[in-house]
DNA sequence: GACGGGACTTATAACGTTTTAAATGAAGTA
DNA sequence: TACTTCATTTAAAACGTTATAAGTCCCGTC
């Protein structure tokens, strides 16, 4: 009647720009259902359907809502990552993320952060997670041999991927270093060139890789025969200055020991610093053969011998074990000991 | 009539076990709106009402699902962060979101991570979380004087909080740190040392506090009246070999700087190094001060001396004055410049 | 010419919230 | 008594998606 210029409402009206599968629908005069169908790429679906129906999505540059689609499916596509704040690793949290995000790029799946404030082990974040929905999966490290937090996601078929091995009999998602290898190569290396007494600087007693650590360490001195020794008063995660001091201590006791395989690279450069305020100079009184997680260290301190682990291409692999495992693969094939290139140390 | 149990159905069978407000509803005989504004406390719901509800919500362990509330609400209840992947800054990521999580702790806010893989700035992560609503508020980083992100995200109107100022005249929120205090401290401690030619090593030049790096340098240089250095080949973002390298020649020719602001760690290490391959020795020949935003290296080396920076504090500042942003406060009174503590930089 | 069955498509009902608009009583007022 | 007001509660609709269960047509078969 009037001169009310009012649009043909399909239906509803768009409220604000952002298309949803009635936009397509719309478009193509197809039913949402369809739409849906089509983008899921149903067999049902005819081919010419589904050419258009992605055709138009990609023209108006839908996406699901991501709310819609988890409140409907329970899915939620979120990976949840525990966090530590151990400094020790240098670069650790970010290189893990970085891999993990190059895993997890072109799928659906958000990496949602959970940094651990309160005890060490963050059971009660794995808890939460678990019993609310928050995460289709759940990535974490630092594992002990009965990790509380390991039992509770076994006991409720949660998918999950350590870095780190445990000693549970049920097989789960891993991803680890081969620390048997590192630290049976860095002794061995110790003692090729001349070192009689081997020292190692483990990480926290209670962590599954201290114990490969160990036996590696063990394994290299027996063979060889030579002495050794295992400092009780420190470990990695010791502040710098303990971890200096305790070598600067030792240094001016009798039968100091003269080669040390470290786990990371700042214990590297506490035991230079440390043996240096002795006087005792790296490469001649005493050797180091040091874990390398960055680019950083070695660099500077060419004189520590180092053996690489790659965290990047670690978080990577946690992603796609996990991401295997949330698609329902088998727990026991996805279990992934990473080998120090021992070849290519120096790389 | 029969023997069979059927237990009262309310109205539909919960599925499993996950609470809902229909639960509490069922649970206190009202209905599923009142239950849901008594636990947004509602004023219009009568006090006694509301503390049977939260009652009961709290004894079930309620939790409001966030894909139902964010469909409905728009609302993600999700902070994004943007992670570059530079890694000069020792600890940089890890410490910004420790302090993050720290502030957003308590609140419904999630933090996901998106790292930046292609460009340096990330404008496209940026348009597609501001275009997709993928997120409530945006963290980030290295900004530019203008930077394209922020200017992308003020046009739509998108809360954000960077780390770094930019030059638009319209007011966003930031946490800065008061480089040009740092930086000009720096260089007058070196100069009282009796250095007579102090080089700076600056960030790239695009950013913007690579400007007030080099503004407090020039002030203290002038002040001073002393030669100094600026060199064009390094910036912090390089390799830690190329820095060293470059020390190293230019240690080697004519009028070499004997003083150092550096703006990290690394560089400072890198620095050392590269001298020292010429025989210079810290402390002796020249001398160092550096920002140090870990506790690893002046631990190390104690003889570089440095100025702090707090990046969980940072993070933390961050977290909050985006969550002011996003409850609507005005973005002019949401800028914080930390200052260097200049009297207690030892600590 | 009715019937079974492919090959497609669709209406309807959820998922768990919040929002809008209304309903219910119990007072208070005229 | 009837009419308003207030305080409190509620039913119904909607957010955008997917799952369930029906539809359509059209073709070949008996």
């Amino acid at each position: 009647m009037a001169d009310t210029p009012e649009p043909a409402p399909s239906r509803a009206r768009p409220k604000s720009g952002k298309p949803t599968l009635r936009t397509i629908a719309d478009l193509t005069g197809f039913a949402v259902t369809t739409v849906s169908r089509a983008l899921g790429n149903a067999p049902q679906i005819s081919v010419e359907t589904r050419r258009r129906v992605h055709e138009v999505a990609a023209e108006i540059g839908y996406l699901p809502d991501r709310a819609a689609q988890r409140l409907k499916t329970g899915r939620t596509n979120v990976i949840s990552v525990l966090l530590d704040p151990h400094e020790e690793i240098l670069g650790y949290g970010i290189s893990l993320m970085h891999g993990l995000a190059k895993a997890l790029k072109d799928t659906p799946y958000h990496l949602i952060v959970t940094p651990n404030f309160i005890n060490d082990s963050n059971v009660d974040a794995v808890r939460h997670i678990v019993r609310n929905g928050m995460a289709d999966g759940l990535i974490f490290s630092r594992t002990e041999p009965f990790d509380p937090r390991v039992r509770l996601l076994l006991e409720n078929g949660f998918p999950f991927v350590t870095h780190g091995r445990t000693e549970f009999s049920t097989p789960h998602p891993y991803v680890d270093y081969d620390n048997f290898a590192f630290a049976y190569e860095a002794t061995r290396r110790l003692i090729s060139r001349g070192r009689r007494k081997p020292m190692i600087i483990l990480p926290p007693k209670r962590m599954t890789f201290t114990q490969h650590l160990l036996h590696g360490f063990m394994t290299a001195v027996r063979e060889a025969g030579v002495a050794y020794e295992i400092p009780d008063e420190i470990d990695l995660d010791c502040p710098v200055e303990q971890i200096r001091d305790y070598m600067s201590r030792r240094a001016g006791k009798p039968d100091a020991p003269d080669g040390f395989a470290c786990g990371g690279e700042v214990s590297a450069l506490a035991t230079i610093t440390g043996m240096s305020d002795h006087g005792l100079t790296l490469g001649i009184e005493y050797d180091i053969v040091a874990k390398r997680t960055s680019k950083l260290l070695s660099q500077i301190q060419p004189k520590v011998e180092t053996i690489y682990e790659d965290l990047t291409d670690t978080g990577e692999q946690m992603g796609r074990v996990l991401l295997a495992r949330i698609a329902g693969e088998d727990a026991a094939g996805l279990q992934v000991l990473l080998k120090p290139q021992i070849g290519f140390a120096e790389v």
